[in-house]
DNA sequence: ACAAAAGTGTTGTTACTACACCCATGG
DNA sequence: CCATGGGTGTAGTAACAACACTTTTGT
Protein backbone atom coordinates (compact mmCIF):
# COMPACT_ATOMS: atom_id res chain seq x y z
CA UNK A 1 0.00 0.00 0.00
CA UNK A 2 2.88 2.00 0.89
CA UNK A 3 5.56 3.29 -1.42
CA UNK A 4 8.58 0.99 -1.71
CA UNK A 5 10.32 2.72 1.29
CA UNK A 6 7.58 1.32 3.86
CA UNK A 7 7.79 -1.77 5.70
CA UNK A 8 6.05 -2.80 8.27
CA UNK A 9 6.73 -1.60 11.71
CA UNK A 10 6.46 -2.99 15.35
CA UNK A 11 2.79 -2.37 15.14
CA UNK A 12 1.00 -0.85 17.87
CA UNK A 13 -1.66 -2.73 19.57
CA UNK A 14 -5.28 -2.38 18.74
CA UNK A 15 -8.13 -2.16 21.37
CA UNK A 16 -11.75 -1.73 20.98
CA UNK A 17 -13.97 -0.60 23.59
CA UNK A 18 -17.67 -0.07 24.18
CA UNK A 19 -19.64 2.91 25.47
CA UNK A 20 -22.52 1.22 26.20
CA UNK A 21 -25.62 3.34 27.17
CA UNK A 22 -29.26 2.79 28.80
CA UNK A 23 -31.72 5.04 30.08
CA UNK A 24 -32.41 3.97 34.21
CA UNK A 25 -33.45 5.46 37.11
CA UNK A 26 -34.36 8.61 34.97
CA UNK A 27 -31.13 9.10 33.62
CA UNK A 28 -28.63 8.14 30.60
CA UNK A 29 -26.22 5.99 31.93
CA UNK A 30 -22.97 4.16 30.91
CA UNK A 31 -21.34 0.67 31.79
CA UNK A 32 -17.82 0.96 33.05
CA UNK A 33 -15.69 -1.41 35.26
CA UNK A 34 -13.79 -0.71 37.78
CA UNK A 35 -9.73 -1.82 37.13
CA UNK A 36 -7.81 -3.57 39.22
CA UNK A 37 -4.34 -3.49 37.81
CA UNK A 38 -2.20 -0.39 36.68
CA UNK A 39 -2.11 1.66 34.99
CA UNK A 40 -5.47 3.26 35.99
CA UNK A 41 -5.78 0.83 39.01
CA UNK A 42 -8.99 1.79 40.63
CA UNK A 43 -10.60 4.14 38.05
CA UNK A 44 -13.56 3.22 35.96
CA UNK A 45 -13.06 1.84 32.57
CA UNK A 46 -15.05 1.47 29.17
CA UNK A 47 -15.74 -2.54 28.46
CA UNK A 48 -12.77 -3.74 25.61
CA UNK A 49 -9.88 -5.11 24.91
CA UNK A 50 -6.89 -6.56 22.41
CA UNK A 51 -7.80 -7.27 19.03
CA UNK A 52 -7.15 -10.94 18.36
CA UNK A 53 -5.90 -12.70 15.38
CA UNK A 54 -8.31 -13.32 12.21
CA UNK A 55 -10.77 -11.39 14.01
CA UNK A 56 -12.89 -7.72 12.90
CA UNK A 57 -12.88 -4.78 15.22
CA UNK A 58 -16.86 -5.31 15.28
CA UNK A 59 -15.82 -9.78 16.17
CA UNK A 60 -13.39 -8.02 18.73
CA UNK A 61 -15.97 -5.40 20.40
CA UNK A 62 -18.74 -8.01 20.60
CA UNK A 63 -16.69 -10.59 22.23
CA UNK A 64 -14.90 -8.52 24.99
CA UNK A 65 -18.55 -6.91 25.48
CA UNK A 66 -19.65 -10.49 26.07
CA UNK A 67 -17.70 -10.20 29.09
CA UNK A 68 -19.89 -7.62 30.88
CA UNK A 69 -23.23 -8.13 29.50
CA UNK A 70 -25.02 -10.23 27.59
CA UNK A 71 -24.75 -9.03 24.31
CA UNK A 72 -27.97 -10.21 22.90
CA UNK A 73 -29.42 -7.34 25.36
CA UNK A 74 -27.40 -4.46 23.19
CA UNK A 75 -29.84 -3.45 20.99
CA UNK A 76 -27.28 -1.85 18.64
CA UNK A 77 -24.00 -1.29 17.75
CA UNK A 78 -22.46 1.36 15.45
CA UNK A 79 -18.51 2.29 15.07
CA UNK A 80 -17.28 5.76 16.46
CA UNK A 81 -14.27 6.59 15.96
CA UNK A 82 -10.55 5.46 16.17
CA UNK A 83 -8.02 7.30 18.71
CA UNK A 84 -4.48 6.96 18.06
CA UNK A 85 -2.58 9.47 19.97
CA UNK A 86 0.93 7.77 20.85
CA UNK A 87 0.72 9.28 24.24
CA UNK A 88 -3.14 7.99 25.26
CA UNK A 89 -1.42 4.86 26.90
CA UNK A 90 1.06 5.69 29.49
CA UNK A 91 3.02 2.21 28.88
CA UNK A 92 2.15 1.06 25.59
CA UNK A 93 1.73 2.38 22.01
CA UNK A 94 -1.91 1.52 21.91
CA UNK A 95 -4.92 2.67 18.90
CA UNK A 96 -7.79 2.55 20.15
CA UNK A 97 -11.74 1.82 17.91
CA UNK A 98 -14.47 3.31 19.87
CA UNK A 99 -18.45 1.55 19.29
CA UNK A 100 -21.38 3.41 20.22
CA UNK A 101 -23.44 0.63 22.19
CA UNK A 102 -27.39 1.29 23.39
CA UNK A 103 -29.32 -1.29 25.79
CA UNK A 104 -33.39 -0.77 26.13
CA UNK A 105 -34.69 0.94 28.69
CA UNK A 106 -36.63 -1.41 31.14
CA UNK A 107 -34.12 -4.33 30.89
CA UNK A 108 -31.88 -5.00 33.44
CA UNK A 109 -28.69 -7.17 32.86
CA UNK A 110 -26.57 -9.38 34.95
CA UNK A 111 -23.09 -7.93 35.72
CA UNK A 112 -19.87 -8.92 36.81
CA UNK A 113 -19.16 -7.68 40.46
CA UNK A 114 -16.55 -5.18 38.86
CA UNK A 115 -18.93 -3.82 36.83
CA UNK A 116 -21.49 -0.95 36.75
CA UNK A 117 -23.87 1.83 35.32
CA UNK A 118 -22.69 5.36 35.56
CA UNK A 119 -25.08 7.95 34.95
CA UNK A 120 -23.30 9.97 32.04
CA UNK A 121 -23.39 13.77 33.86
CA UNK A 122 -21.81 12.15 37.06
CA UNK A 123 -18.93 10.28 35.79
CA UNK A 124 -16.46 8.82 37.80
CA UNK A 125 -12.89 9.38 37.51
CA UNK A 126 -12.31 7.38 34.34
CA UNK A 127 -8.95 5.73 32.85
CA UNK A 128 -7.18 6.87 29.62
CA UNK A 129 -9.16 9.06 27.32
CA UNK A 130 -12.25 7.37 27.80
CA UNK A 131 -14.33 10.19 29.01
CA UNK A 132 -13.56 12.00 26.25
CA UNK A 133 -15.25 8.92 24.69
CA UNK A 134 -18.03 8.97 26.32
CA UNK A 135 -18.80 12.56 25.81
CA UNK A 136 -18.50 12.17 22.09
CA UNK A 137 -20.73 9.03 22.17
CA UNK A 138 -23.37 10.89 23.57
CA UNK A 139 -23.11 13.58 20.78
CA UNK A 140 -23.45 10.87 18.13
CA UNK A 141 -26.64 9.50 20.30
CA UNK A 142 -27.93 12.79 20.49
CA UNK A 143 -27.47 13.73 17.03
CA UNK A 144 -28.66 10.64 15.56
CA UNK A 145 -32.02 10.04 17.71
CA UNK A 146 -32.58 13.47 15.50
CA UNK A 147 -32.53 12.79 12.01
CA UNK A 148 -32.68 8.90 12.20
CA UNK A 149 -35.01 5.97 14.25
CA UNK A 150 -32.10 5.07 16.62
CA UNK A 151 -34.54 5.63 19.04
CA UNK A 152 -35.62 1.62 18.86
CA UNK A 153 -32.68 0.53 19.91
CA UNK A 154 -33.41 3.27 23.47
CA UNK A 155 -36.79 1.88 23.99
CA UNK A 156 -38.80 -1.00 25.20
CA UNK A 157 -40.66 -3.76 22.62
CA UNK A 158 -44.10 -1.46 23.18
CA UNK A 159 -44.41 1.59 25.11
CA UNK A 160 -47.11 4.82 25.81
CA UNK A 161 -45.55 8.12 24.35
CA UNK A 162 -45.20 8.98 27.88
CA UNK A 163 -42.79 6.68 28.39
CA UNK A 164 -40.66 6.89 25.38
CA UNK A 165 -41.20 10.82 25.50
CA UNK A 166 -39.39 10.22 29.10
CA UNK A 167 -36.80 8.62 27.01
CA UNK A 168 -35.95 10.97 24.84
CA UNK A 169 -36.25 13.65 27.41
CA UNK A 170 -33.15 12.12 29.19
CA UNK A 171 -31.08 11.31 26.08
CA UNK A 172 -31.52 14.36 24.53
CA UNK A 173 -31.11 16.83 27.44
CA UNK A 174 -34.00 18.88 26.50
CA UNK A 175 -37.59 19.06 27.15
CA UNK A 176 -39.69 17.07 24.21
CA UNK A 177 -43.58 17.52 23.92
CA UNK A 178 -45.06 13.47 23.96
CA UNK A 179 -47.51 15.23 21.35
CA UNK A 180 -45.60 16.10 19.02
CA UNK A 181 -43.05 13.57 19.30
CA UNK A 182 -45.90 10.83 18.77
CA UNK A 183 -46.43 13.62 15.40
CA UNK A 184 -43.12 13.24 13.99
CA UNK A 185 -42.38 10.01 14.58
CA UNK A 186 -45.40 8.92 13.29
CA UNK A 187 -44.95 11.23 10.16
CA UNK A 188 -42.06 9.48 9.28
CA UNK A 189 -43.42 6.07 9.91
CA UNK A 190 -40.60 5.05 12.92
CA UNK A 191 -43.57 4.55 14.80
CA UNK A 192 -46.65 2.50 14.71
CA UNK A 193 -49.63 2.12 17.07
CA UNK A 194 -50.11 -1.93 18.05
CA UNK A 195 -54.04 -1.14 18.80
CA UNK A 196 -53.14 -2.13 22.56
CA UNK A 197 -54.25 0.44 25.74
CA UNK A 198 -51.85 0.89 28.69
CA UNK A 199 -54.72 1.09 31.69
CA UNK A 200 -54.38 3.76 33.76
CA UNK A 201 -52.07 4.52 37.28
CA UNK A 202 -53.73 4.91 40.56
CA UNK A 203 -54.30 8.26 40.04
CA UNK A 204 -56.53 8.07 37.49
CA UNK A 205 -55.82 9.35 33.79
CA UNK A 206 -57.42 7.93 30.06
CA UNK A 207 -55.57 5.16 28.74
CA UNK A 208 -53.09 5.47 26.58
CA UNK A 209 -52.20 4.30 23.44
CA UNK A 210 -49.39 1.74 22.87
CA UNK A 211 -46.66 1.65 20.69
CA UNK A 212 -43.74 0.24 18.99
CA UNK A 213 -41.14 1.40 16.52
CA UNK A 214 -41.93 -0.04 13.24
CA UNK A 215 -38.44 -1.53 12.55
CA UNK A 216 -35.36 -2.36 14.70
CA UNK A 217 -32.88 -1.71 12.33
CA UNK A 218 -30.98 1.37 11.72
CA UNK A 219 -32.73 3.83 9.04
CA UNK A 220 -31.90 7.47 8.32
CA UNK A 221 -35.48 9.04 7.84
CA UNK A 222 -34.56 12.87 7.11
CA UNK A 223 -31.53 12.28 5.20
CA UNK A 224 -31.90 15.61 3.54
CA UNK A 225 -32.38 18.16 6.42
CA UNK A 226 -31.41 21.02 4.24
CA UNK A 227 -30.23 21.18 0.02
CA UNK A 228 -32.62 18.52 -1.05
CA UNK A 229 -33.22 17.32 -4.07
CA UNK A 230 -35.84 19.41 -6.39
CA UNK A 231 -38.91 16.97 -6.61
CA UNK A 232 -39.57 15.25 -10.14
CA UNK A 233 -42.18 17.50 -11.93
CA UNK A 234 -45.04 14.99 -11.40
CA UNK A 235 -48.34 16.00 -11.94
CA UNK A 236 -49.59 17.32 -8.61
CA UNK A 237 -53.99 16.52 -9.67
CA UNK A 238 -54.68 12.54 -9.51
CA UNK A 239 -51.38 11.35 -7.41
CA UNK A 240 -52.38 7.86 -6.12
CA UNK A 241 -52.43 8.04 -2.42
CA UNK B 1 -7.98 -3.02 29.23
CA UNK B 2 -8.69 -6.60 29.17
CA UNK B 3 -9.27 -8.65 31.39
CA UNK B 4 -6.41 -10.77 32.97
CA UNK B 5 -6.36 -13.50 30.53
CA UNK B 6 -6.12 -11.27 27.95
CA UNK B 7 -2.44 -10.45 26.32
CA UNK B 8 -0.92 -8.49 23.51
CA UNK B 9 -1.58 -10.74 20.29
CA UNK B 10 1.17 -10.44 17.27
CA UNK B 11 -0.92 -7.24 16.29
CA UNK B 12 -2.04 -6.30 13.20
CA UNK B 13 -0.41 -3.77 10.97
CA UNK B 14 -2.08 -0.19 10.55
CA UNK B 15 -2.21 1.54 7.82
CA UNK B 16 -3.83 4.82 6.86
CA UNK B 17 -5.36 5.94 3.51
CA UNK B 18 -7.30 9.00 2.48
CA UNK B 19 -10.07 9.72 0.22
CA UNK B 20 -8.93 13.70 -1.30
CA UNK B 21 -11.66 14.95 -3.35
CA UNK B 22 -11.72 17.40 -5.81
CA UNK B 23 -14.00 19.09 -7.93
CA UNK B 24 -11.87 19.42 -11.53
CA UNK B 25 -12.77 19.70 -14.88
CA UNK B 26 -16.51 19.91 -14.28
CA UNK B 27 -16.83 16.59 -12.21
CA UNK B 28 -15.87 15.19 -8.30
CA UNK B 29 -12.45 13.19 -8.73
CA UNK B 30 -10.56 11.59 -6.48
CA UNK B 31 -6.69 11.18 -6.24
CA UNK B 32 -5.37 7.26 -6.74
CA UNK B 33 -2.08 6.05 -7.55
CA UNK B 34 -1.04 3.00 -9.89
CA UNK B 35 0.32 0.08 -8.01
CA UNK B 36 3.89 -1.34 -9.35
CA UNK B 37 3.50 -4.58 -6.90
CA UNK B 38 2.26 -7.02 -6.15
CA UNK B 39 -0.84 -7.77 -4.71
CA UNK B 40 -3.26 -5.66 -6.92
CA UNK B 41 -0.13 -4.99 -9.27
CA UNK B 42 -1.75 -2.34 -11.99
CA UNK B 43 -4.80 -1.15 -10.27
CA UNK B 44 -5.20 2.14 -8.80
CA UNK B 45 -5.02 2.54 -4.74
CA UNK B 46 -5.93 5.20 -2.17
CA UNK B 47 -3.41 6.93 -0.92
CA UNK B 48 -1.80 6.01 1.98
CA UNK B 49 0.72 3.50 4.10
CA UNK B 50 1.67 2.18 7.76
CA UNK B 51 1.67 3.83 11.33
CA UNK B 52 4.72 4.72 12.10
CA UNK B 53 6.08 3.91 15.69
CA UNK B 54 4.84 7.11 18.01
CA UNK B 55 2.92 8.48 15.20
CA UNK B 56 -0.72 9.41 15.62
CA UNK B 57 -3.27 8.17 12.91
CA UNK B 58 -3.84 12.10 11.66
CA UNK B 59 0.57 12.39 11.04
CA UNK B 60 0.15 9.37 9.72
CA UNK B 61 -2.08 10.45 7.10
CA UNK B 62 -0.64 13.72 6.96
CA UNK B 63 2.79 11.99 6.13
CA UNK B 64 1.89 9.65 3.68
CA UNK B 65 -0.25 12.15 1.41
CA UNK B 66 3.15 14.43 1.79
CA UNK B 67 3.98 11.77 -0.73
CA UNK B 68 1.49 12.27 -3.28
CA UNK B 69 0.23 15.97 -2.95
CA UNK B 70 0.97 19.10 -1.26
CA UNK B 71 -0.83 18.44 1.85
CA UNK B 72 -1.05 22.59 2.29
CA UNK B 73 -3.39 22.35 -0.68
CA UNK B 74 -5.72 20.00 1.30
CA UNK B 75 -8.21 22.15 2.89
CA UNK B 76 -9.86 19.51 5.09
CA UNK B 77 -9.46 16.59 6.27
CA UNK B 78 -10.94 14.31 8.69
CA UNK B 79 -11.51 10.52 10.10
CA UNK B 80 -14.18 8.49 8.13
CA UNK B 81 -13.62 5.16 9.71
CA UNK B 82 -11.99 2.01 10.35
CA UNK B 83 -11.80 -1.37 8.49
CA UNK B 84 -11.03 -4.24 9.42
CA UNK B 85 -12.06 -7.17 7.89
CA UNK B 86 -9.63 -9.96 8.16
CA UNK B 87 -9.75 -10.69 4.83
CA UNK B 88 -9.48 -7.29 3.08
CA UNK B 89 -5.96 -7.56 2.62
CA UNK B 90 -5.12 -10.90 0.54
CA UNK B 91 -1.80 -11.36 2.47
CA UNK B 92 -1.83 -9.28 5.56
CA UNK B 93 -3.65 -8.75 8.53
CA UNK B 94 -4.08 -4.91 8.33
CA UNK B 95 -6.48 -2.68 9.56
CA UNK B 96 -6.89 0.11 7.58
CA UNK B 97 -8.47 4.23 9.01
CA UNK B 98 -9.85 6.19 6.10
CA UNK B 99 -9.68 10.05 5.73
CA UNK B 100 -12.05 12.00 3.77
CA UNK B 101 -9.79 15.41 2.53
CA UNK B 102 -10.82 18.19 0.37
CA UNK B 103 -8.93 20.49 -2.00
CA UNK B 104 -10.34 23.38 -3.29
CA UNK B 105 -11.40 23.62 -7.29
CA UNK B 106 -8.83 25.72 -9.06
CA UNK B 107 -5.77 24.47 -7.36
CA UNK B 108 -3.36 22.20 -9.90
CA UNK B 109 -1.42 20.53 -7.44
CA UNK B 110 2.03 19.03 -8.65
CA UNK B 111 1.61 15.12 -8.43
CA UNK B 112 4.15 11.92 -8.90
CA UNK B 113 4.14 10.26 -11.95
CA UNK B 114 2.29 7.30 -10.94
CA UNK B 115 -1.01 9.38 -9.28
CA UNK B 116 -3.84 10.65 -10.92
CA UNK B 117 -6.86 12.39 -10.54
CA UNK B 118 -9.86 9.98 -11.61
CA UNK B 119 -13.85 10.79 -11.39
CA UNK B 120 -15.62 9.37 -9.09
CA UNK B 121 -18.54 8.63 -11.45
CA UNK B 122 -15.58 6.30 -13.93
CA UNK B 123 -13.14 4.70 -11.57
CA UNK B 124 -10.98 2.07 -12.74
CA UNK B 125 -10.65 -0.75 -10.47
CA UNK B 126 -9.36 -0.12 -7.25
CA UNK B 127 -7.18 -2.29 -4.71
CA UNK B 128 -8.70 -3.97 -1.64
CA UNK B 129 -11.96 -2.41 -0.83
CA UNK B 130 -11.53 1.27 -1.77
CA UNK B 131 -14.06 1.51 -3.81
CA UNK B 132 -16.30 0.71 -1.15
CA UNK B 133 -13.98 3.35 0.93
CA UNK B 134 -14.40 5.89 -1.70
CA UNK B 135 -18.55 6.11 -2.06
CA UNK B 136 -18.47 6.39 1.73
CA UNK B 137 -16.74 9.15 1.56
CA UNK B 138 -18.83 10.63 -1.20
CA UNK B 139 -21.85 9.51 1.12
CA UNK B 140 -20.16 11.84 3.55
CA UNK B 141 -19.25 14.72 1.86
CA UNK B 142 -22.76 15.07 0.48
CA UNK B 143 -24.30 14.97 4.08
CA UNK B 144 -22.07 17.31 5.26
CA UNK B 145 -22.42 19.82 2.43
CA UNK B 146 -26.14 19.84 4.05
CA UNK B 147 -25.77 20.73 7.09
CA UNK B 148 -22.27 21.97 8.10
CA UNK B 149 -20.09 24.69 5.97
CA UNK B 150 -18.19 21.79 4.59
CA UNK B 151 -18.36 23.82 1.21
CA UNK B 152 -15.39 26.16 2.48
CA UNK B 153 -13.10 23.39 1.26
CA UNK B 154 -13.81 22.71 -1.92
CA UNK B 155 -14.38 26.66 -2.99
CA UNK B 156 -11.83 28.67 -4.41
CA UNK B 157 -10.70 32.07 -1.92
CA UNK B 158 -13.83 33.71 -3.63
CA UNK B 159 -15.96 33.05 -6.02
CA UNK B 160 -19.38 34.50 -7.55
CA UNK B 161 -22.98 32.71 -7.31
CA UNK B 162 -22.60 30.71 -10.08
CA UNK B 163 -19.31 29.25 -9.56
CA UNK B 164 -20.41 27.91 -6.37
CA UNK B 165 -23.41 26.50 -7.70
CA UNK B 166 -21.61 24.57 -9.74
CA UNK B 167 -19.42 23.00 -7.50
CA UNK B 168 -22.17 22.17 -5.37
CA UNK B 169 -23.77 20.56 -8.35
CA UNK B 170 -20.89 18.47 -9.25
CA UNK B 171 -20.22 17.32 -5.15
CA UNK B 172 -23.99 16.84 -4.41
CA UNK B 173 -25.03 15.25 -7.61
CA UNK B 174 -28.44 16.91 -8.74
CA UNK B 175 -29.77 20.37 -9.31
CA UNK B 176 -29.00 23.33 -7.48
CA UNK B 177 -30.26 26.90 -7.41
CA UNK B 178 -27.70 29.56 -7.26
CA UNK B 179 -30.13 31.77 -6.15
CA UNK B 180 -31.68 30.08 -3.58
CA UNK B 181 -27.99 28.27 -2.36
CA UNK B 182 -27.45 32.47 -2.07
CA UNK B 183 -30.10 33.26 0.11
CA UNK B 184 -29.80 30.02 2.58
CA UNK B 185 -25.50 30.04 2.55
CA UNK B 186 -25.83 34.09 3.69
CA UNK B 187 -28.89 33.34 5.62
CA UNK B 188 -26.65 30.81 7.83
CA UNK B 189 -23.78 33.04 8.17
CA UNK B 190 -21.36 31.03 5.75
CA UNK B 191 -21.15 32.79 3.62
CA UNK B 192 -20.46 37.08 3.25
CA UNK B 193 -20.04 38.98 0.37
CA UNK B 194 -16.49 40.70 -0.60
CA UNK B 195 -18.18 43.70 -2.00
CA UNK B 196 -16.13 42.99 -5.21
CA UNK B 197 -17.57 42.35 -8.73
CA UNK B 198 -16.51 39.95 -11.61
CA UNK B 199 -16.74 41.51 -14.82
CA UNK B 200 -18.76 39.49 -17.44
CA UNK B 201 -17.93 36.93 -20.00
CA UNK B 202 -17.26 37.70 -23.37
CA UNK B 203 -20.88 37.46 -24.27
CA UNK B 204 -22.36 39.74 -22.16
CA UNK B 205 -24.51 39.53 -18.68
CA UNK B 206 -24.61 41.53 -15.67
CA UNK B 207 -21.31 41.45 -13.60
CA UNK B 208 -21.88 38.87 -10.57
CA UNK B 209 -21.01 39.39 -6.98
CA UNK B 210 -18.09 38.39 -5.43
CA UNK B 211 -18.31 36.03 -1.69
CA UNK B 212 -15.86 34.19 0.17
CA UNK B 213 -16.87 31.58 3.29
CA UNK B 214 -16.72 32.96 6.70
CA UNK B 215 -14.98 30.99 8.04
CA UNK B 216 -12.33 28.26 6.68
CA UNK B 217 -13.01 25.56 9.60
CA UNK B 218 -15.80 22.92 9.75
CA UNK B 219 -18.72 24.66 11.88
CA UNK B 220 -22.31 22.64 12.18
CA UNK B 221 -24.11 25.56 10.90
CA UNK B 222 -27.87 23.22 11.50
CA UNK B 223 -27.09 21.17 14.37
CA UNK B 224 -30.66 20.36 15.11
CA UNK B 225 -32.39 19.62 11.91
CA UNK B 226 -35.41 18.29 13.89
CA UNK B 227 -36.46 17.45 17.40
CA UNK B 228 -34.53 20.99 18.14
CA UNK B 229 -34.85 22.31 21.74
CA UNK B 230 -37.32 24.68 22.60
CA UNK B 231 -36.64 28.53 22.05
CA UNK B 232 -36.16 30.14 25.72
CA UNK B 233 -38.80 32.74 25.92
CA UNK B 234 -36.59 35.69 25.08
CA UNK B 235 -38.74 39.23 23.66
CA UNK B 236 -38.07 39.07 19.97
CA UNK B 237 -37.36 42.73 19.46
CA UNK B 238 -33.94 44.48 19.88
CA UNK B 239 -31.83 41.15 19.15
CA UNK B 240 -28.14 42.19 19.30
CA UNK B 241 -26.98 40.84 15.50
C1' DA C 1 -32.44 46.54 -29.50
C1' DC C 2 -31.52 42.15 -27.86
C1' DA C 3 -29.41 38.16 -25.65
C1' DA C 4 -27.21 36.64 -21.62
C1' DA C 5 -26.14 36.35 -16.93
C1' DA C 6 -27.11 38.08 -12.26
C1' DG C 7 -30.15 39.37 -8.82
C1' DT C 8 -34.90 40.51 -6.41
C1' DG C 9 -39.55 39.80 -4.97
C1' DT C 10 -42.89 36.84 -3.92
C1' DT C 11 -45.52 32.72 -3.31
C1' DG C 12 -45.94 27.96 -1.94
C1' DT C 13 -44.61 23.98 0.85
C1' DT C 14 -42.88 21.14 4.42
C1' DA C 15 -42.11 19.96 8.78
C1' DC C 16 -41.89 21.34 12.61
C1' DT C 17 -43.33 23.95 17.60
C1' DA C 18 -46.84 25.83 20.67
C1' DC C 19 -50.92 25.81 22.89
C1' DA C 20 -55.83 25.77 23.70
C1' DC C 21 -59.12 22.51 24.27
C1' DC C 22 -61.48 17.90 24.52
C1' DC C 23 -61.56 12.75 26.25
C1' DA C 24 -61.37 8.85 29.50
C1' DT C 25 -60.46 7.11 33.83
C1' DG C 26 -60.07 6.68 39.18
C1' DG C 27 -61.21 8.33 43.55
C1' DC D 1 -67.56 15.80 39.85
C1' DC D 2 -63.09 16.82 39.54
C1' DA D 3 -58.15 15.94 39.34
C1' DT D 4 -55.05 13.57 36.32
C1' DG D 5 -53.01 12.13 32.41
C1' DG D 6 -53.85 11.21 27.27
C1' DG D 7 -55.16 12.94 22.86
C1' DT D 8 -56.87 16.25 19.01
C1' DG D 9 -57.25 20.41 16.50
C1' DT D 10 -55.23 24.24 14.85
C1' DA D 11 -52.43 28.30 14.58
C1' DG D 12 -47.75 30.01 14.17
C1' DT D 13 -43.10 29.69 12.27
C1' DA D 14 -38.46 28.71 10.17
C1' DA D 15 -36.33 27.35 6.31
C1' DC D 16 -36.58 25.96 2.43
C1' DA D 17 -37.94 25.47 -3.20
C1' DA D 18 -39.94 27.53 -7.29
C1' DC D 19 -40.48 30.95 -10.48
C1' DA D 20 -41.77 35.34 -12.52
C1' DC D 21 -39.70 39.54 -13.07
C1' DT D 22 -36.03 43.21 -12.97
C1' DT D 23 -31.17 44.79 -13.51
C1' DT D 24 -26.79 45.19 -15.80
C1' DT D 25 -23.79 44.14 -19.00
C1' DG D 26 -21.75 43.01 -24.17
C1' DT D 27 -22.59 42.90 -29.09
Amino acid sequence: MGSVADTAFPAATHVSVAVVFQVRDGCLQVLAWKRQRDPFRGAFALPGGYLSDDESLEASITRHLAAKVDVREVAHIEQLGTWSDPGRHPSEWQVMTAYLGLVATGLDPALPGDTTWHPVDALPALAFDHQAIVLTARDRLRAKLSYTNLGFALAPPTFTMSELRDIYVVALGHPVSATNLQRVLVRRGELVATGERRAPGAVGGRPASVFRFRTSGLEVTDQFAVLRPPRPPENRSGDGS
